[in-house]
DNA sequence: AACCCACTAAAACTTGTGTTTCAATTCCCG
DNA sequence: CGGGAATTGAAACACAAGTTTTAGTGGGTT
């Protein structure tokens, strides 16, 4: 007892271990530790070969790197994990999970909600109008995104993904501006992307309905209570926001962005730009400049 | 070969095989049958040796079990089940909804991927932590959200909850303004929220690892892989973005400072909630929103 | 009581796993 | 340009996992 050997001494979770070592390991032991950090649970339903397969390393790899983190054996440190997890190392609840276990854990309620919230707006989306409305961003002359209030940041979101496709999006109300300045032009040939989420100053209304007067087609992301002003738009995506929490949620709204502006950059490749048509190809090639920090 | 066994058949989750067949099972593979209803994960982490130990029975009688249950193979089992929870309910995946016709299901399969994205993220953290940066919003002299690139956006989400309770909170960076202008006078008494998704550029670490020694404590809203900068925050929150799609998925990003917020707002208490409240009235007062249009 | 049948688990068997070895390769550093 | 250290995955290896066989037990039937 005297002696007190490094490996039962700190209970530390494998995280904690890679995040040590991270900057010390070869390559093909990094790709293995990104994997494990991104898929914890990778490792205890995983065998070893899985893993490797996973994450693109060979098997000797993996043994190399379990060795590295101070395990004797890649089953002792499933054992050793599972051991952590069950004494309430929250990393690992994934496997346990049995829904009615969770008892007074408020998370989980929080979970429950915003996956029926994610997936009652999912499915009572049309798909159609989705790609519709992917499509014209392509096609469209110009192309702008207009959101108040909280819905300006998913309006933000939505011109920050569409630049790298289109550079020339716009991002609406700017500071300082009146918004006709930057909208008078537009006309039949162009786009507006409207989020009006609850909470829609009428500002929104307005510019809607004159946009529409100029012809301009709208893409209108919203919530389900919106009436009046779905009429301006040509296309209507409403969302469900409304859990029981005290904020809306908005997992819905970003999933159906997302959703979006990803078909739009595939539609843009398959219409001849040099870029690449092929999406595999296009997330290597916007992961390799991915800072570890 | 020729043979097609009723494998693929149905996709019937395993607490309904083993209900069908509970009653006509012998003693032996009954504590089994007991022992996986009452731990499904079991099934998962185990080695079938281990789940005979841990429900009183032999190695053979696991094998019987898995067969009666219709699986060829304790391994395929794994697998079964396996799939069937990571993209949460099997219903969405291959239950053959074609209600939406067009063959195509890209919509579905969307869902999928940002389901298991939103409970990966939720089921991996701790919620103390949560709280805990709840609660350091409550009481903390002043504070910060600070994010870059697209973790801008939920930065500025964030903060604009956070002022309904904190009417003082800020976002950075500014534009045309250096950080340090609005974060020199921070110190141990105040808090920073940085938000640092993946592609975060350089400047966010240098700005953590500032406040840290300024004794900032900082709660850092990130991904799973962020490595060199969670070592500057007290608190860090991981999230799952990482699909198979082309941008990255932030429906559990947004779900957390979702809980968080409201978390705040809860333990800010009778101020916070009666501030909440007369915001509201105001509004409805002057009738500056109009939830219908 | 004798027989039969279902059931059980120990032990043999087989397959697939994780580990180790090793030659080829790359990357430094002189 | 070399030589040497480090890194890599394919293949060989040892071993443990899951399956099958088998011998034994107990309960029920005639």
């Amino acid at each position: 007892m005297s002696e007190k050997p490094p490996k039962d001494a700190p209970p530390r979770s494998i995280e904690r271990r890679i995040k040590a070592i991270y900057e010390s390991i070869p390559a093909s032991e990094r790709v293995l530790a990104d994997r494990v950090l991104e898929y914890p649970s990778d490792v205890l339903m995983c065998s070893a070969t899985e893993l490797a397969e996973l994450a693109g390393a060979s098997k000797a790899a993996v043994t190399r790197f379990v060795k590295r983190l101070e395990y004797s054996d890649f089953r002792e440190m499933q054992r050793e994990i599972r051991r952590a997890q069950s004494t309430g190392d929250p990393i690992f609840l994934n496997a346990g999970r049995s829904q009615r276990e969770g008892g007074s854990n408020a998370l989980l309620v929080h979970l429950d909600q915003d996956m029926s919230c994610l997936r009652q707006t999912i499915e009572q989306l049309d798909q159609e109008v989705l790609i519709a409305i992917a499509r014209r961003i392509v096609s469209a002359r110009r192309v702008a995104c207009l959101g108040y209030r909280n819905s300006y940041f998913f309006a933000a979101y939505m011109r920050r993904q569409i630049i790298q496709i289109r550079p020339d999006a716009m991002i609406l109300p700017l500071p300082g501006q009146t918004l006709m300045e930057d909208l008078g032009q537009f006309g039949p040939d162009d786009l507006l992307i409207a989020v009006g989420l609850r909470r829609r100053p009428p500002e929104l209304g307005r510019a809607m309905q004159l946009m529409q007067q100029a012809g301009v087609p709208i893409a209108y992301v919203t919530d389900r209570r919106a009436i009046t002003s779905t009429k301006f738009a040509k296309w209507v995506v409403p969302c469900q926001v409304r859990g029981t929490s005290l904020f809306d949620s908005y997992v819905g709204v970003i999933s159906v962005l997302n959703f979006i502006c990803t078909r739009a950059v595939v539609l843009s490749g398959a219409t001849g730009r040099k870029r690449l048509n092929d999406l595999e190809e296009m997330i290597e090639l916007l992961s390799e400049l991915d800072p570890k920090n």
